[in-house]
DNA sequence: AGCACGCCGACT
DNA sequence: GTCGGCGTGCTC
């Protein structure tokens, strides 16, 4: 008798095993979807990962129902890659199904599944010898018939949708009704792709310039001794350029890329660029296409005439590659990377180097502001270091300013939000024709206390963190050690009475801004004004095509854009930017502002970058007018240090659940002790989480900062035999806990 | 996850 | 007396 080990999509780690028909013995394989009966009533689409003739002892064994697919719909290299994410990231195999396949997929009754869409053809039909005799009386069926021949021989196709027909011809459905009926034309269905064509309209790529050429040489160089390149480019030096390049060296061999861009949907320019150049050799697989679309992705896929080029975010990494020879993670140091929920809570650049690897393949990270643990793996040589430091076409860095709030409101000097300098720096470029960006991000999700006068924030006392104030209990709170303290209404810089909390901003932004310059037009773009389908692509044609002089918007404005004309860029509250609770703020403020300041410059002149701060002597500031992105790492790097963060210790979360407080602070604690017997000071907490409750359910959390010396294999099968032991005790077994390897904070 | 089984309270 | 609440266990 044939078994076959299948997992489900189900929260569970362990695989089921089944029998397999015997009719079913030649077809089936590994990777094939079955649909096995699971539980008393429930039908489940599983997939095969092992096959074997071991009857399984004291269980009784079902039958598999059906065999979904004539082909299989993974390869051995996506079960090694489900099977790494499960362990790596200590999540069940059947969570890594649920993310990988698109949900029509993995269908949970009988009758939903995927359909291929149709569509009513017609076509000529050419049986018919006297088709003139049959139009003799009725010119316009005759001249109708007449210019489809032309239409179907000029284009060398067959056939027509049926609604076309009117558009492309002029004739009415009446007169096509006409020639069908006396058939000599033909209505037939046809099982059509919803996936859209592209044909490329540009053969040749761009030619790179010298400092392009020089940099894609050291890549290609680089990749003969290392697995992983990163590409430190600034903003506009063309790395776009050379990704296609090395996409080009890629199709030559016969191998595929996978081109792995953020989770934003600011990538419309670029994907409309490689379609340009690649067309149907490139799928596109992005938050917004549906469920169907994937589908059919997923499937040519994994038939034998796949798609050369993927670009598509996260859950790309999942289809089925074959010949995959190179992967191109492009703005790396994007945190949208990680999953957050649900599990699996994976990274996909680092999946992404895990997947190349499966198939001896290359991984090129590209940034202009790398993360801090990518760059430490360039600097100590893991992975290879290319650098492009020229803008594209000579466009100058901009020049980078700052004012300094906090004396401008000492001096009344303050508009309400914008700074005289900035203004007069706006007011300028308007009248040079050119065009003004403004950000201001949106603090909301973050509440805290700010002195109106100073920009003064309290920090917490142990931890170097900005406290972040809850309205309800009126306490403000250290995200890390869990203290709270009590709000001072008075600032100790200012003395006085001027501590309130602050809130969102871009509209008052924008009415100020108004206010100020009643000539210019002014959008702005926030997640409230991009909620609908197209506002986003909109907005940024208006202001494209200059129909918009001046833009305020959050940071969805400085990611990915490229304007020609910004003569000026406004950055309003920087540091609101820097008071992130997290170990992060920094890295990410330092990101962002140089990604926006990215977005000033033209052609002929330099653009100028405004910084407003209420403390311009931050380090961070310093590196940034420095344009120093290597001073800016080397200190994120020492202060990583010190307080033992990536790259120093490897972070893993662990995340408690229960409804009943005592249980899960009981619980916690009970975890973190077993931990401790043989991690020790590498165990933090339990601590309350930010929200310590969330859907009834009281949250717990406990820290671990690993030593990087530990084996990764050692210290999970640990962590796994401590939550063994853990659910060993009643009053335990059923707190719900997860794990977040590789934690962002 | 999702379902059945089982043990306790408030209802026709 | 039963209906149904959710805590507990299990699914090849």
């Amino acid at each position: 008798m044939l078994y076959a080990d299948v997992v489900l999509p189900l929260p569970l780690a362990d695989t089921f095993t089944y029998s397999v028909p015997e009719e079913m013995e030649r077809e089936i394989g590994i990777g094939f979807r079955v649909v096995v009966p699971f539980g008393n009533r429930k039908h489940y689409t599983a997939i095969v990962l092992k096959l074997h003739r071991n009857a399984p002892a004291g269980v009784e064994v079902k039958r598999i129902y059906s065999l979904t697919d004539r082909d299989p719909v993974l390869n051995g290299y996506q079960i090694r890659l489900w099977e790494w994410i499960a362990y790596y990231y200590l999540s069940p195999l059947g969570d890594v199904f649920r993310a990988a396949l698109p949900s029509v997929m993995k269908p949970r009754n009988l009758e939903e599944r995927y359909r291929s869409k149709r569509e009513i053809h017609v076509r000529i039909n050419r049986d018919i010898a006297d088709s003139d005799r049959l139009t003799a009386r009725s010119k316009k069926q005759a001249a109708l018939l007449q210019s489809l021949k032309r239409l179907f021989e000029e284009e060398g196709i067959a056939s027509l949708p049926q609604k076309e027909i009117p558009v492309r011809t002029g004739f009415s459905n009446a007169v096509l009704q006409g020639l069908i009926e006396k058939g000599l034309v033909i209505r037939y269905t046809e099982e059509v792709s919803r996936l859209e064509t592209h044909p490329s309209s540009q053969r040749k790529s761009f030619e790179l310039n010298s400092y392009q050429q020089k940099a894609l040489d050291e890549v290609n160089r680089c990749f003969e001794e290392k697995r992983v390149c990163l590409l430190h480019g600034v903003t506009s030096s063309g790395k776009t350029e050379i990704y296609i390049h090395l996409i080009e060296q890629q199709l030559k061999e016969g191998k595929q890329t996978l081109y792995l861009v953020p989770e934003i949907a600011l990538t419309t320019q670029l994907m409309s660029r490689l379609s340009h150049v690649f067309g149907d050799q490139l799928g596109i697989y992005h938050s917004k296409i549906n469920d169907n679309e994937r589908t059919e992705i997923w499937q040519k896929m994994a038939s034998d005439s796949p798609y050369k080029i993927i670009i598509g975010v996260r859950s790309s990494l999942f289809l089925p590659f074959s010949r995959l020879g190179l992967v191109i993670v492009d703005e790396e140091h994007e945190t949208g990377y990680k999953q957050q929920e649900p599990a699996p809570r994976y990274h996909a650049r680092d999946t992404a180097i895990v997947l190349a690897q499966l198939f001896g393949a290359s991984t090129l990270l590209g940034s202009a502001t790398p993360s801090i643990e990518s760059y430490h793996n360039a600097v100590t040589g893991k992975y290879g270091l290319v650098s492009l430091e020229k803008r594209f076409e000579d466009i100058e860095h901009p020049v980078i300013s700052f004012e300094n709030t906090r004396e401008l409101q000492r001096k009344r000097k303050m508009k309400e939000l914008l700074a005289p300098g900035l203004i007069e720096k706006i007011d300028n470029a308007l009248k040079r024709g050119e065009q003004v960006i403004l950000f201001r991000n949106r603090r909301g999700f973050a509440p805290m206390l700010e002195c109106r006068l100073c920009g003064w924030i309290p920090k917490c006392s142990s931890c170097d963190v900005s406290l972040t104030y809850h309205k309800n209990s009126k306490e403000l709170k250290c995200h890390y050690c869990n203290r709270s303290f009590k709000p001072a209404a008075e600032c100790p810089v200012c003395h006085e009475q001027s501590v309130e909390p602050v809130g969102t901003g871009t509209e008052k932004l924008e009415e100020e801004v108004a206010k100020l310059f009643p000539d210019a037009v002014v959008a702005r773009m926030d997640t409230d004004t991009t909620r609908g389908k197209h506002s986003y692509e909109k907005i940024i044609a208006d202001f494209q095509q200059k129909r918009v002089q001046i833009l305020v918007g959050t940071q969805m404005l400085a990611k990915g854009l490229d304007f020609d004309n910004v003569g000026v860029v406004g950055i309003i509250a920087a540091d609101g930017l820097l008071n992130h609770p997290d170990f992060r703020s920094h890295e990410r403020g330092f990101q962002l502002m140089l990604q926006a300041a990215g977005r000033a410059g033209r052609k002929k002149r330099q653009g100028e970058v405004v910084i407003q701060t209420a403390d311009p002597e931050q380090p961070v500031y310093r590196y940034l007018r420095a344009n120093d992105y290597d001073g800016f790492y080397r200190s994120q790097l020492a202060e990583r240090k010190l307080f033992g963060y990536p790259p120093y210790k490897r972070l893993i979360t662990i995340l408690f659940k229960h409804k009943e407080e005592e249980r899960v602070e009981s619980g916690a604690k009970y975890f973190a002790r077993l931990l401790k017997q043989s991690l020790g000071e590498m165990v933090l907490g339990p601590n309350k989480p930010l929200i310590g409750r969330i859907r009834q359910y009281h949250i717990r959390q406990v820290l671990l900062k690993l030593d990087t010396h530990l084996s990764p294999s050692k210290t999970r099968d640990f962590i796994k035999s401590v939550e063994a032991r853990f659910r060993e005790n009643p009053s335990y077994r059923y707190l719900l806990l997860h794990y977040d390897v590789d934690s962002l904070s």
